[in-house]
DNA sequence: GTTGGATATTTGTCTAGGACAAAGCGTGGG
DNA sequence: CCCACGCTTTGTCCTAGACAAATATCCAAC
């Protein structure tokens, strides 16, 4: 018991920081230098992973390893609190009430007031301004240390399912008709069914797959299920230049009259090739207008 | 374009197998052999990919790597052919109509027939005769190669909207309170669904955290939920020494009266330390009243 | 013939340090 | 002020060795 330490393995687990990585940071920049236990092995402890896992997020956020590993933790936190409060500023919003929901752990209350809030206005407003926003919030609120991760997951849960919900009632036909999941190194869902919720008010017909749908595999269901587009999710986490490169894969490899939609925090950053749109959150109604000009047909098939 | 190669990164994602193991088995066992590129670098085919899936779906069953690695291609597909049909056999039930629909792309009318079952037979007999022996004959059609992977990823979503629809009627109150997730190495996260179902069901109250939550997380949620059992699902492909460990350890970390609950086709093969039951999903109902037993309490709290 | 326990083999994961290309940054010239 | 070039930073791959835990095998005793 006493002091838990983890394993290299554990570490990548928690962080998404690979062995290699982690192995080649201590060697260049002496963090983290966990201890060792009997047999050589590095043992972590548990202040180096959550220094890890701000790493992580500063580096998401466009700082390079050289700065930011050889701060001192007092600095780290400093940039941390500088760094994250984007969405509290432009916003007329407060979210502090439903964030303060997550802490007390009154998971009921929150989706009661989120509940409300859909039925007052609307299912695109409710994506576009409530969810949209506070899952940036609620993760800028987990950058600052005011939330712990298990509240963030809680919060995804209930979006998932009010979403789910909602996008249920709508019909299965329309058109384009899209085929919607994440590539595979992207595993966060909440995204891609907030734009399965746009799209089906936007009148298309959507497929979804899920998260993390192997290339090859994106490539067949496009096939067999006549998508018009694949649409495709990114959160802010997704490294660009990845992004990049495998879009212009599944480009390479997919019909050139099947459209690629991208969107998601991830994919603003990121250099599009002819044939692929940007397409949500923001604009998923003009992308599905545009989609018909471009083919030439009325909103009716 | 012309002929698919992926890197070592690529077969790690897709087939789960690290690289450290791709690496090891090629030293030991002279299989996969990828070509190399310009800079040395290991290079596969799809051809590698398909078969290190198979290899790992065979030893998921117990097989052993120094049997399988050396076997000729016929071998294998043969080795395949006579490990899957288990579900098969024993129900009287046929699958295939509904793995039909899958292969047909036929998704809408895959979710009415199952929408139809879910209304003719009842939540928990739908979940226990219906989506748990067609999840497992899903997985074995895979096996088989009668399936593919976005199919496979289709009827999850499938799936899943529907239970989640089914839940969110339930009462959020009951008793005993569980915590459901999974360990940070589980990502499947149907089989938590449908533990979620049964719990429901059985009157007790649910508090789900979904996939792949830190230990440490699990610990702090489970106190400040006050919750009564932290339940744990597990798929078939879940290393069995690795989930025993780590049960212990969380063990360890929880709280004595707090009881620790694990179900799914990956739980059956562990050794449970005392306080840890096995609860689903075959026995969800027996584990509530159990609990009320031991707990000397009625079913009304 | 079967059961228990000691020994051998198999298997996965860790270690170290080296190499290199791609991305990012800065500097100088047009 | 902007673009092209070169330098620096950074991540990922490589080889090869070590070792412990899991599993299999074998032999003796019941």
């Amino acid at each position: 018991m006493s002091t838990q330490g983890f394993n290299i393995a554990a570490v990548e687990r928690d962080t998404g920081l690979s062995k290699d990585l982690l192995r080649m940071w201590e060697r260049r920049y002496g963090f983290p230098a966990p201890e060792r236990d009997q047999h050589g092995e590095r043992v972590y402890s548990v202040l180096d992973l959550e220094r890890l896992r701000r790493i992580k997020r500063l580096i998401d956020k466009g700082f390079r390893p050289g700065k930011i590993l050889k701060l001192a933790s007092e600095e780290l936190e400093q940039l941390l609190q500088d760094v994250a409060p984007t969405v509290q500023a432009d916003a007329q919003m407060n979210w502090e009430p439903y964030l303060e929901h997550l802490r007390q752990g009154d998971l009921p209350g929150l989706r009661n007031a989120l509940q409300q809030q859909l039925l007052l206005q609307g299912l695109q407003s409710f994506v576009l301004d409530i969810v949209a926003p506070l899952t940036v919030a609620v993760g800028e609120a987990w950058m600052r240390g005011s939330i712990r991760v298990h509240e963030e997951h809680a919060y995804s849960e209930i979006i998932k399912a009010l979403l789910q919900q909602a996008i249920s009632l709508f019909s299965e036909r329309g058109s384009p008709t899209l085929l919607l999941t994440t590539l595979p190194d992207e595993q966060h869902g909440l995204g891609l069914l907030m734009a399965e919720a746009l799209f089906v008010i936007a009148g298309a017909r959507c497929v979804s797959l899920g998260t993390r749908t192997p290339m090859l595999e994106i490539v067949d269901a496009a096939a067999r299920h006549h998508v018009d587009c694949v649409a495709l999710s990114f959160s802010t986490s997704f490294p660009a230049r990845q992004g990049t490169q495998q879009i212009r894969e599944l480009r390479e490899l997919l019909p050139e009259k099947v459209e690629i939609w991208v969107g998601g925090g991830g994919s603003s950053v990121m250099q599009l090739p002819p044939g692929v749109y940007r397409a949500f959150p923001t604009t998923p109604g003009e992308a599905v207008m545009d989609w018909h000009r471009r083919n030439g047909r009325g909103v009716a098939d």
